[in-house]
DNA sequence: AATGAATACAACCGCAGCTCT
DNA sequence: CAGAGCTGCGGTTGTATTCAT
């Protein structure tokens, strides 16, 4: 009697822990608040589950439930308990055999799928080049599943703008470009993208990575921020007037493309300078600057491209030199000199 | 030649804005 | 109207390469 007492009251608790549990998720809310769980960069980067597997990890811990309360059901129920069962619950049971077929299906396919991170290869490189020429780019997620890559369409975008886009500009930042890119974060700050496309065949990732290495590099070993105002000093009197004078030697010595700007710089006096300065950030200055780069980008390899580097100035690193950075306080007495009408550096 | 530091840059991340359902 | 998905942007990190000792 005692224990036929306790077997009925173990059926009772399991009823209702199953009937409760499965009330409890009759609206279904975890199914949206545990996708928007996020956890700390350490911990993604620790436990290396990508953002789909997160999303992942918690159905399963729905569909163990689901069959274990099943189960529970099923052991505990007569046949005709159970159809009053069904028979109450059959929106639900309904709703949830759907969403399971659902994730299971989903689940699968992203657990064969198994997301790869880090460097591309050639072969992956080949496929998204070979899928984009036949099929074009956009819908990235859906274009990275149809090519067959294991990767997030974010990865694949990326790879195809920053690397593997044909009209990409491969070598150094020529001093031309330099300048340019200097003109225009003084106008408009950290707008990478805004800058890139003033810069045919620059990407923003380029443009941001050469501002972060080698413009602050400058700044550090001034031992000053970027943004400050020994630095915005030393940029304007020390860089840009080097620069135009690498610019223009190059054209002088060469028949270089960008000749029919720089011609107009003469740095031999700061007022001449100063006043190419203020052509160069004139927008009909800066367009003729970009017209002289798209019609030179298109027509050259890489190699010529380095050529051309290597023919204007290369790399910005000899711009300055430790006798420069000494010099700096002489060179900003000269500051009434740069006080140019309509033109702001802003730094 | 070995090795640690510095550098360059590819790749990732989070977020915001937009569109679609 | 809310939510999901997509795209683009800017900040940050990881790692291969180069340089200095």
């Amino acid at each position: 009697m005692a224990a036929t007492k306790m077997r009925c009251d173990a059926r009772s608790v399991a009823k209702t822990n199953c009937v409760a549990w499965l009330e409890s998720r009759l609206d279904a809310p975890h199914l949206t608040r545990r996708r928007r769980e996020k956890g700390s960069r350490e911990e993604k980067r620790r436990v290396g589950m990508t953002r789909l597997a997160r999303q992942i990890t918690p159905n399963r811990s729905i569909l163990f439930h689901l069959i274990a309360s099943i189960t529970l059901l099923l052991s505990h129920l007569s046949l005709s308990r159970l159809y009053i069962y069904i028979h109450q619950y059959k929106f639900f049971i309904s709703y949830y055999l759907k969403s399971v077929s659902t994730l299971l299906i989903k689940q699968s396919k992203e657990e064969i799928m198994e997301l790869r991170r880090g460097p591309w290869t050639v072969d992956e490189d080949l496929m998204l080049i070979n899928y984009i020429a036949n099929h074009g780019g956009g819908q990235w997620n859906s274009l990275a599943r149809s090519a067959g890559l294991k990767r997030t369409g974010k990865s694949c975008r990326l790879r195809w703008l920053n690397y593997l886009r044909p009209d990409v500009r491969r070598g150094n930042i020529t001093p031309q470009e330099q300048l340019l890119i200097l003109e225009l974060h003084s106008l408009w700050g950290n707008k990478w993208s805004k800058i890139a496309q003033h810069l045919p065949g620059r990407t923003d990732n380029e443009i941001k990575n050469y501002w972060r290495t080698r413009v602050q590099k400058h700044a550090k070993q001034l031992n000053c921020e970027v943004n400050s105002k020994k630095f915005r000093d030393t940029v304007r009197y020390l860089w840009i007037p080097r620069l135009v004078e690498r610019i223009r030697a190059a054209s002088s010595s060469a028949s270089c493309p960008i000749a029919t700007f720089s011609s107009s710089y003469n740095s031999a006096t700061v007022t001449a300078t100063a006043a190419a300065a203020t052509r160069f950030s004139s927008p009909t200055v800066s367009e003729c600057v970009t017209d002289c780069y798209s019609g030179s980008t298109s027509a050259q390899g890489d190699d010529a491209i380095r050529e051309e580097s290597i023919m204007c100035g290369g790399l910005d690193e000899s711009i300055f030199s430790q006798r420069d950075y000494d010099n700096y306080a002489g060179l900003v007495e000269c500051n009434n000199l740069w006080s140019v009408e309509g033109y702001n550096w802003n730094f």
